[in-house]
DNA sequence: AGGTACTGTGGGAGCGCTCCCATCAGTGAT
DNA sequence: ATCACTGATGGGAGCGCTCCCACAGTACCT
């Protein structure tokens, strides 16, 4: 009666039983081969293992992820519109990290793009199956409730760049107050006193800290403080050029803008050339990312560089510690939890 | 004696089992439920469908993998380096398409990088375990070991643009023949004589079309054959330059040149450039792919455009049914699996 | 009345693993 | 010799599903 039990049997994919027959040893014996644990001689261990090669076993992902309750794979997760995704080296560069630090493991990487609502309703389904261990999520604004939503489902979760001075899940940053800190100090060691700053988007925790790290760096200096030497833009063109605008209207003798990025700095660059401004001759100019529209710019642009790639590094790091260590989060203290990267002024001709 | 089946149960996530008891039915009738198999009565569905939302219940993926043998999820491979990926607009409008397109399933898309030699073996090992039930394969070459591999593992696959005229894989390609006429008819009708033609990699069966295209669109205007009007690039920017100085040296009295590529044609542009021919007044140039290079270059540049996004969507339906259709693949005929798509002329200020 | 043919349903068996307990042989201490 | 231990091993039970067979009920023929 070849029935039910023949599903697929003869000619399909060797199972770990048959590789057991064939190295004559029991089953749990070649679990303990493949999942190398140390629990087995030697002699044991070459003998499931040139069975396994012989029959060229594959273990069965899914029978492993039912069994063991794990999927050995992780999601990376990107709250935007795939075009940002493509825009922005930020991401490509991440993605670089990240893929160099999982290829020396068995994890598997899974991208998942949430921009839409629909998107975000398939990846909530998504995460509820859990069929992933562990999720990277890459540019969190203050009030996404992702982060909410993982803790509940108590999938262990990495976030690039807290979304506030308490952030609880594990994060891994760049040192945006020190880096803002380097840019402004630049400026006032080429001697230029009447410093504005162009902020990124104010819900983004990050941007906050390019604030203080301008604001200290200058009241450190002995510089009064003028708030209205500081806009806010929203790490776009536009609003670069927008900003730059006002500020030039409001303070026509300023010598120097730090930009909180390099594409803010961009439109920046284009309101002082459209007011007749030179660069730097007369505004000397700072952005922060070190992207490829830094190099690239006319003039070059002195910039605040991140450790991206490595960030991404440190993120999977984090992660898989996370994950093997499955104790309830709140046991673990936060402190090695949350990085802070070190960050590098790259002096170019904007400066 | 709370000792293995207690694992996960208290809090953990609902099971079929526990739907099934909530509603008052049995596991299968849930499963058919959950499946939306037709064989269930309106009043049992509805209280099965209750007791699911009451419980919140999700599928576990790895059972239903187990059970069924099928993972509801494919992965679009791509066999180049991760920068490549990122650079060439071609790979994130193909990726739009298939998102788009998958977005109506509940299928998952997995994103997999193969350009070394590191990541291709573990992408064996990943198809070896059948971790997805179809493959997306885009820009192959003519030696490349994927296919076969696919083949042998009796994954459901399609490629985009086929390896050769006997491509045996389903595939969706744009219509490289007709593109390539389009192009050389419409600098014949700009009244050109003398068009010279840059290929793309010989070892890319796409390319060959784009020059069988030009030989016929030529020669059906009943211009004699000249073989010395064509040179061999390779879809860069400096294969561009470099074949465009031969053609120049070989052909000082061309007017018109197709290349096979956008990028291409900004190489060639430069060497015109450099030999201080003017664009379209004593050469004309029509470029491929009507990429965002296109729209920039100075002068904006004549190209074809290929439906890369659409592209995308018809992989996704051809491959989605390979995999529902699990028959052999010897069943099914060629035609309906090998999909060729329209181009269409873009013309500018190039020609 | 009996037969045939559905539709709707319940539940056994099985997918291929991991986990853990039981077992057995070997080792050294008593 | 006896009694722990220890390290290596075999195999039962179970993970949560799908598949399919069996069966009850109803309807429509002979």
């Amino acid at each position: 009666m070849p029935s039910h039990g023949a599903r697929g049997r003869s000619g399909g994919r060797p199972t770990l039983e048959e590789v057991a027959a064939r190295a004559g040893v029991g089953r749990g014996t070649v679990s303990r081969v493949i999942n190398g644990s140390p629990r087995v001689s030697d002699a044991t261990r070459a003998a499931v293992e040139a069975a396994v090669a012989e029959l060229g076993y594959v273990p069965n992902t899914a029978a492993r992820a039912l069994a063991a309750n794990r999927t050995d794979a992780i999601a990376l997760v990107v709250p935007e519109p795939e075009t940002r995704f493509f825009a922005e080296p930020y991401f490509s560069d991440m993605l670089k990290g990240v893929g160099a630090e999982l290829s020396e493991t068995q994890m598997q990487l899974l991208l998942i793009f949430a921009g839409s609502d629909r998107e975000r309703q398939r990846l909530a389904q998504y995460l509820a199956a859990h069929r992933v261990d562990g999720v990277l999520l890459v540019s969190v604004h203050a009030d996404d409730p992702l982060p909410d939503l993982l803790a509940q489902l108590e999938i262990p979760a990495v976030i690039s760049g807290p979304r506030s001075a308490g952030e609880t899940l594990a994060s891994v940053d760049s040192d945006n107050y020190g880096g803002a800190r380097q840019a402004v100090e630049h400026l006032l060691s080429r001697g230029r006193g009447r410093i504005a700053h162009i902020t990124g988007r104010l819900d983004v925790y990050g941007a906050q800290r390019r604030i203080d790290g301008y604001r200290d760096a200058l009241s450190d200096a002995g510089h009064a403080a003028d708030e209205t030497l500081i806009e806010a833009g929203d790490f776009t063109e536009e609003g670069g050029l927008r900003a730059m605008t006002a500020l030039l209207e409001r303070h026509p003798d300023l010598d120097a803008v730090f930009a909180a990025s390099d594409v803010t700095a961009a439109g920046a660059r284009q309101a002082l050339r459209e007011a007749g401004r030179r660069i730097p001759d007369d505004v000397a100019l700072v952005g922060y990312d070190d992207s490829a529209i830094a190099r690239h710019m006319d003039p070059p642009l002195t910039s605040v560089r991140q450790p991206i790639e490595e960030m991404g590094r440190r993120m999977i790091d984090l992660l898989l510690s996370e994950v093997a260590d499955r104790r309830p989060a709140a046991t673990r203290s936060l402190e090695r939890r949350q990085l802070v990267l070190a960050t590098e002024l790259v002096p170019r001709a904007s400066s």
